[in-house]
DNA sequence: AGTTGATAGCGAAACGTTTTTAGTTTCGGT
DNA sequence: ACCGAAACTAAAAACGTTTCGCTATCAACT
């Protein structure tokens, strides 16, 4: 036995050095033709069983022992370059810095992985060309599949991003849609989430409540602030966009941030500098959450309390600030699973029928303040 | 101009119906070789002016019309099976949901593509077997450095993964060192922010202070602990770790979590059912510290004000909650960006003298409670 | 015993690059 | 008109796989 494994450092030692020195990087590693030769078995033989075909028990042992004994490992741009798949998912963020994101990631690498594939993750930082320049790559370096939560990026890019290889890429959207671009997605019922929160403004008795939503060329803010509206009509409360101030300005009270911390810091701000300020305020995202929070606690507005209050997405959070705070919570944990699944079937060639729009319900904590 | 389109076309296309439909998708991408058909130039020519080298300023204009024609993108894996390099970076966390390793990244990620490298996230959900494997995949064969925030690996696990390709694997270790395991590291002073945030706690007159620390294995959580015991010993207070309960229990103040949120909220708990309670406690993470204070908010105990505290990285965190919270903060984005310094250095084939430990100074944010 | 079918195994041809070799063309400068 | 450098050529050899098309083997049927 001591014998065989001399033999084969042996053998691998001298095919290293048969190696030719002239590359950047020594690469010294052993491949399927030394544990051919090793084995005594064909390429092919190797290969088979390598992928899983069948071979006879006394070979099987032996290409088991050749592994072992040369550290085989197998190489996965050759065989890449031959099969054209990667078994590898891209997965294109704004940001990794919300936790919100990060748990999503997480059920989808692992629904992913269940499959055998793995998940490599980028984020664009809130970056325009960033968030191009990441699919371009992603697409150039041949993962088998997309996700992504898609930001600037348009329709035709999407479009062409997609078609950059042979076939089509498959791609699932996550959390926002593309208008024009048809493609798998996972979103949530962003219209009745916000309907919830104002509705539950309304029912503490609230007549005169603003909102924060984000850039209304994405579809997640959009609707949200479409479902503000709705809620409002229904509850026959005028959505009052017309000028109040003395000096003319509007004192609107949908107010447009940019889905990030400062937006929900500085339009808190505006809203309680108006004349008459809105006595609720519903905030749609996480980072704005957290803007306008701090705001209030600058300013000693206590939430919940001095003003209505919904916030979304930081769940963490309305257990720490006092008194708790009213939060609609997506449902992170399933939106990455139903992500994986979808494009699960799409890698695997199923056709589905028309582009799969899976919407999932949000979760309204709400926290009623007493004194 | 129109004729060459088309020819180019045509051209295209008899290529492709040439492919074998053998294949499990269609593959039917323009190669190089077709650049070389359509351009009339060599292959050789191609490949050099893709890869930087000069060409006639003709041919080039040939080569871009022959490229944006027939919508050749090279072939990474053939580049890469060649080559023996990815121009990938892997990066291997222990969470996604965490701002303070997103904040890294982001600027790691930044110094990495400015040389030309994308780097790939994956988290092993604080998993140790998840952990193993992803630094696995990410050798085989995918990238050509890593960035690791360790948990559990081994020095042994962690040398057998760096030495499982031909040539050593570049690695730099952010946040935490393992033991044993000789590698460039870019971590703060552990030692002197536990230092700092103690002593801070001791001029405002505690002396009987408590922390809750991480599993002491890991090396930042160690080195966090030992601050701690030198400024108290620094300052004549004695480190209690005796018995002092009347039914003989320890009452340890120095407490050992798993750094994450219910570690942090049950060890606060623990503090504060004791019969001698510490006056002012210092947490020594993130996800602890959240946990601390959302445990001190269910106990209607003021941070700050009812006991002495400082947490750790939670920055956002201490600007909302009332009153403020004194918060060790690190430099994120300096470690991100040295640590792809470092890394780019030895991905360039620098043979820098020893491995590189870097070392970087945390910041406190020292408020103190006004009534 | 002869035929059949299934299965293990084999050699060789790809996959799309980069690089080398050894020789040819181009072209500005004297 | 000639020199020499720089740009180019065609062809071929890798890189490490998978897979096509084939043969050999062998047990199980008629």
């Amino acid at each position: 036995m001591n014998e065989t494994v001399r033999e084969a450092l042996m053998k691998q030692r001298s095919y290293r050095e048969k190696c030719r020195s002239g590359g950047r990087a020594g690469n010294t590693l052993s491949t399927i033709k030394d544990v051919s030769k090793f084995s005594g078995l064909s390429l092919a033989t190797i290969s088979k069983y390598l992928n899983g075909g069948n071979v006879r028990d006394e070979n099987r042992q032996r290409i088991d022992e050749a592994v072992k004994v040369l550290g085989y490992r197998i190489n996965r741009n050759a065989r890449s370059l031959k099969t054209n798949r990667t078994m590898t998912v891209g997965v294109v963020m704004p940001t990794l810095s919300i936790p919100f994101f990060g748990s999503v990631i997480s059920s989808l690498d692992q629904t992913l992985r269940e499959a055998g594939y793995t998940s490599f993750v980028c984020s664009y930082d809130f970056d325009r060309d960033l968030e191009l320049e990441k699919l371009r790559v992603l697409c150039n370096n041949n993962v088998d599949g997309i996700v992504l939560v898609a930001q600037y990026v348009s329709a035709k890019e999407l479009n062409e991003i997609r078609n950059s290889r042979g076939s089509e890429m498959p791609m699932v959207l996550v959390d926002r849609t593309i208008t024009g671009f048809v493609c798998d997605s996972i979103v949530i019922d962003n219209l009745n989430a916000t309907y919830g929160a104002v509705e539950r403004l309304i029912n503490a008795g609230h007549r005169h409540i603003g909102i924060i939503v984000g850039p209304l060329d994405i579809s997640t803010a959009n609707e949200r602030m479409v479902g503000y509206r709705r809620a409002l009509e229904d509850y026959g409360i005028t959505v009052e966009t017309g000028p109040r101030r003395s000096d003319g300005m509007h004192e609107e009270l949908i107010q447009i941030g940019r889905y990030d911390f400062e937006s929900g810091y500085r339009q808190f701000n505006n809203f309680m500098d108006m004349e008459n300020p809105p006595t609720a305020l519903c905030v749609t995202n996480y980072d704005m959450t957290m803007g306008a929070v701090t705001a209030a606690h600058e300013r000693n507005i206590i939430l919940g309390r001095d003003i209505g209050f919904v916030g979304f997405d930081a769940v963490d959070l309305c257990r720490i600030v006092s008194p708790p705070l009213s939060i609609v919570e997506q449902p992170t944990q399933l939106m990455g699973q139903k992500a994986g699944e979808v494009l699960l079937k799409r890698m695997a060639g199923e056709t589905l029928p028309h582009p799969q729009v899976i919407r999932l319900k949000s979760y309204l904590h709400n926290r009623i303040y007493k004194e």
